[in-house]
DNA sequence: CTGAAAGCGCTTACAG
DNA sequence: CTGAAAGCGCTTACAG
């Protein structure tokens, strides 16, 4: 039940809202050409000093903001960047580390004075929408986030010539889509490395979803180290709490003599935690578990968790800083982040 | 350290983005008149089945998308929002919640073909600038998420008649901005009613910062139960999981004979586990732990923590469709959820 | 260094 | 039901 209140009893007609002053009237305030005002908004060339500061006195006055539409209008420039979610069912927003990004990129571009448009794309549908929306030029660029391999948007948005970043490795387009991505695959090594030095000799591993780099990179990391295993060491999660349980579950009925398992997320991570508990094994002592993300879950799990850190501030910034470099006309990149093991409880 | 690739190989000179199709292109292949295809495009009105018919298939020959900044332009609406983060210093983002309601406000303001524009407010300048930007009519309407009771931003917004919705309570201008809040005052009276079923005599809790309506809402609710309580009783943290952590460690040391604690979030209350097990209290035997949210963490703690939800899905959907409302020149109103308890482990 | 003018792509009375 | 035309607020060669 919700209660909608009567509205406000104080609130009259409200206000018409006042047209904001235009750059005529700045023009005619500052007494200068409409013309002029627009070069001494654009980096100031062949603007005279008392031009300069007439113009800068009328702004201040009249509280003048440039009209971005009219100016986009003007430039066939967007000044805005479209944050693309492709959110994997029910999973994605789950992981914490995902708002940091966002908020990363969010306040990277705002330096710049490009604004983000976040949009999502949940269905199909949406990715269509959101492809035809892009495409048509309302933004300069996009950053692609969770984008899985079958994705159509990376043909798309390139045929289209929209200047694209993604957010990690985009798989089946490491070479012609530009990204920034953290070292998924010595990340997982550094971890099934730490595990064997903690004596560990029967290490499973529940790994992501396969056609995300964060699956297959850490699992190939993990066979960097172990060579190839049993097979029924390793299962498979989608990157919820529940697939990290359901797979802990799995993996003890098939290998009971496990010693040490090395989670891709967190949060799966978790779940694994849970049934080991319910399992009556104790962590660390008979099972070490690792994780990976270093999200606030980690830390509010009992044992605390042994992780891999991604540096998410540093990955939004990057990401920003490549996808403007490419609006300006440059060639793509990619750039990969280092992972660092991040040591508490759990193993 | 980190490495920058060298550019792609396959990559050559970036083709030159190819201008999109106009509603010149599309007037022309369908021969009739710009005005036509406006027309067709806003409503249909006036427009002869055939000429429709003729429009549409062109639309979809030339993949024809409307160019938003010629429009914004021509009708002075911006068919975009603004979703203000009002960040309150390191705590924002531990909260996993507002990425679903962000998530949920983007989706449902998609359906209305609204876009999202996320703007951050870390510093006073921050603000200052985001108002400006606001003000400037470069959106229809902004949501606001996590402003403090001091902020500026209500009084510029209202001054200058932009529509905007509120997130929670607006302290100090629950007469005059619209909201959607959820009821923290009785979620908080059944959490702690809910801990007086269970035999508890000596409740405890700690609240969020008390200049956001979570903090002193749901400390009024733990009062309209509890009468007024000794006032050792009482903690105050930020909303992040240290700052719980360390007021249980106070509550511990000033009422050492406490055997239950209503912690108004669920971040908070991972904390307040931490310092119970360093203390060597059993959790609910010894000491019963109530949260509030019902996040992720909540399920990933030991014991599970017994809490509060908030519907945000709800909410966002509500925040979304009451803009909408304002935008349409309809009156302000303030809507508010129910809260339920969830019981879980910890009580 | 500066102004007049064309143009960006759309919407919307207005006349018919 | 339809087209011609003005206008939204800016930028940018162009001429001076």
């Amino acid at each position: 039940m919700s209660a909608a209140e009567s509205p406000h009893p104080s609130s009259g007609a409200r206000p018409r809202r006042p047209r904001p002053p235009t750059m005529n009237d700045v023009a005619a305030m500052a007494g200068v050409s409409r013309g002029t005002v627009s070069r001494a908004l654009n980096g100031g060339h062949n603007v005279s000093p008392a031009a300069q500061e007439a113009i800068r006195k009328a702004i201040s006055k009249t509280g003048y903001v440039v009209n971005q539409h009219a100016r986009s209008l003007a430039t066939q420039r967007a000044h805005s960047v479209a944050f693309i979610l492709s959110e994997s069912p029910d999973a994605f927003f789950e992981d914490p580390n995902y708002s940091v990004l966002l908020r990363g990129c969010a306040q990277a571009l705002a330096i710049h004075d490009m604004t983000l448009l976040l949009t999502i794309a949940g269905t199909a549908e949406d990715s269509k929408r959101i492809s035809r929306y892009v495409t048509a030029g309302h933004v300069d660029g996009a950053l692609l986030v969770s984008t899985h391999a079958g994705s159509p948007l990376f043909d798309e948005l390139n045929a289209r010539g929209v200047p694209v970043v993604a957010c990690g490795k985009p798989l089946g387009h490491e070479r012609d889509v530009s990204y920034v991505a953290i070292d998924d695959r010595d990340g997982a090594r550094r971890m099934v490395r730490h595990l064997r030095s903690r004596g560990r000799q029967r290490i499973a591993t529940i790994t992501g979803p396969l056609d995300l780099p964060g699956g297959v990179d850490r699992l190939a990391g993990y066979h960097d180290v172990l060579g190839q295993t049993d097979p029924r060491l390793i299962a498979t999660g989608d990157y919820t709490q529940a697939s990290g349980e359901a797979a802990m579950q799995r993996l003890l009925y098939e290998v009971p003599d496990l010693d040490a398992v090395f989670v891709a997320s967190d949060l799966m991570a978790a779940g694994a935690l849970t049934a080991l508990r319910r399992a009556g094994r104790r962590v660390p002592d008979d099972v070490a578990v690792g994780g990976f993300d270093d999200s606030k879950v980690a830390t509010a799990t009992t044992p605390k968790l042994t992780t891999i850190r991604q540096p998410w501030a540093r990955q939004s910034a990057e990401m920003a800083r490549l996808l403007l470099a490419l609006i300006d006309g440059e060639q793509p990149a990619a750039v990969v982040l280092p992972a660092e093991l991040v040591a508490r409880d759990s193993t």
